[in-house]
DNA sequence: GAGCAAATCCAAAGCGCTTTGGAATTTTGA
DNA sequence: TCAAAATTCCAAAGCGCTTTGGATTTGCTC
């Protein structure tokens, strides 16, 4: 059923049927609700594609999920995020277009988005500390959001971002707070912008409380749960051990969970944990009470919000670029406690 | 740019620059070269949108993700899927359209992907025991490949599966060759397919040992961390206890692994624990050697070939949907040992 | 009941591409 | 050398929609 066909059908001419479906005053209430009516009962909707050729909109926004190309991993974050965003898209009539790439191979999907006008914005993902895509994307003119920041950058842009720094300060102040004086970090990739915010908060309230970073304490690297383990196994294989590992995923966490057991010791009792917690749908934080002390901050809730913000955005194309920052909750759970005190 | 504007600049017609750039014969090999060199150095692609209207191709597959009314959760086996149907996609010029819908709305978003002709064919995610969503695919007559099976179904379709049963029967008997005779299941939700079929290869494999599945060693539901944490609590409190586990997901593996080290007991020597593991990227099964023992099939390696089966039925609309059953490998890690002896 | 504004509708152009049916040019064969 | 065949190109129609500009009808006022 197309529009011709179903304006036949009515003995009404196209434009008429078009103005009616799309709330047009021209259009008196009667004929209107007839229209309605059968596009109902034939199960009519308009071409995306047809339609889009004659607005000039894709009414669609892009995703273009970068790959690691040296782990092929692919942000467990994202499935919660894209979750969340789905839902402002099929709220407002957009879809979503998604591209999963090597990082490589990134700058030629934007351009062919651009150039093939198959969506009105883009949503960037992963945004590491000097990021070529948003200067790139400044020059297509072609709008966009990022999920994250990027810290170096000159020219104002859209972003959503957590307070990664302020929520790995007060962790580590937590964790001071409680007595404790050798605190790990197990980190993402620091080249990563949002990582290098956390390590940041996190030698600032090291800085605080008169301690100064060992870099045997900090390990980088991507967040599955053997690299949790692993990080951890070191860690407490120093001569100097931490009592207490800060983690920025509740994946790695589990890792450095193993690691503690391992080794016989108990979990917020001998070593504290505290783990950021994006709140994934399957990784519940424990049941009732929380497992691991936890900043909290729900990636799905990112995903709605950024993704309005950039429909907004186009649709207001003269505004200024809004930016949104997220403070993460500090929940505590039962991973942490006081240092252990020291025969 | 667009075709016009290109064939201005080269002094040629739309049609032949069209036909030079979509590789038909009738045109000198010099043009073409000319033509295809202009394009590259113009960043010219032509507009899907208006190509779509003139083919009637989407050139485009959709990806309908249900999102678990019940716990609002998305399978985080889903990211590495869509990497690995998007990987084939991108190779044949397709894009990806996703949506993430409450599951009661499903249907609706068909019939709207179908009459707004937004796609060429459709991927069906997470099948149920009795699916609607084939009999209603088949009415709308919108292309699509399954990945996984229903049952409960008479009319022939294109799926794609993991084969659940053998592969749980294998892990079942596996433990019973180690001497175990309280094997537990903790299992995915039974009324999908997938967890129905592996529960019938457990109880299988009881039944070909001379063992009555025991209610209280079944566990089923949502597979989270916790799920797998209380599933091997409750397991542990019974009289009389397994002595191995066998587990649906690796999520819900470190759960019943928790459950373990809580109990001061010894993953591997005192309870054995299976999982199936999807290959995950962000979830690798240990460092070296594997921690779990597992069923082993790659999530992503299923959307690879899932995707290019669809692409083919799309391209080849008379022949008869294709069909594809994976088996699981089983590799065995530290997690499985000899049944501890009865004092 | 004439005159005018408001309400209601329509024909046709245009969005950027593919493709049909021909026209123009070059090459080939005898 | 000249007709036929092969090569190379083009004008125009059509895909399904929106939207402009205009035509027609209806409702009011006096």
């Amino acid at each position: 059923m197309n529009l011709k066909e179903l304006s036949q059908n009515l003995g009404l001419s196209q434009t008429t049927v078009s103005r009616a479906l799309n709330g047009y005053p021209e259009v008196s209430t009667a004929t209107r609700r007839r229209v309605e009516e059968a596009a109902r009962t034939f199960n009519y909707s308009p071409s995306t594609r047809a339609k889009g050729l004659a607005t000039g909109k894709a009414l669609a926004i892009g995703h273009v999920i970068p790959l690691s190309s040296k782990h092929e991993m692919v942000n467990p974050v994202f499935g919660d995020f894209i979750a969340g965003a789905g839902e402002t898209y099929s709220r407002n009539g957009y879809e979503m277009i998604l591209s999963i790439v090597p990082d490589q191979d990134e700058r030629r999907i934007y351009q062919g988005l651009k150039s093939r006008r198959a969506v009105d914005g883009v949503i960037v993902h992963g945004p590491v500390m000097d990021d070529p895509r948003i200067p790139l994307l400044h020059k297509l003119g072609l709008p966009f959001a990022v999920h994250g920041r990027a810290s170096v950058n000159e020219t104002p842009y859209a972003w959503l971002d957590m307070n990664n720094r302020n929520a790995f300060k007060r962790a580590t102040d937590f964790l001071f707070d409680l007595g404790h004086q050798r605190i790990g970090l197990v980190n993402g990739l620091e080249f990563m912008d949002f990582a290098y915010r956390r390590r940041n908060g996190y030698t600032v309230s090291l800085s605080d409380h008169g301690v100064t970073p060992d870099p045997d304490l900090m390990r980088s690297g991507e967040m599955t749960e053997d690299f949790g383990y692993v990080s951890a196994r070191q860690m407490f294989a120093l001569d100097d051990a931490p009592t207490a590992i800060i983690c920025s995923s509740m994946i790695s966490a589990l890792g450095v969970r193993r690691a503690i057991e391992e080794k016989g010791l108990v979990m917020g009792k001998d070593i504290s944990v505290i783990s950021h917690d994006d709140v994934l749908s399957y990784l519940k934080n424990g049941g009732d009470t929380p497992i691991f002390t936890a900043t909290r901050s729900s990636v799905r809730e990112a995903g709605r919000q950024l993704a309005q913000m950039l429909l907004d955005a186009i649709e207001n194309p003269g505004r200024a670029p809004q930016t949104k920052l997220l403070e993460a909750e500090l929940v505590v759970g039962t991973s942490t406690g006081p240092a252990p005190r020291k025969d």
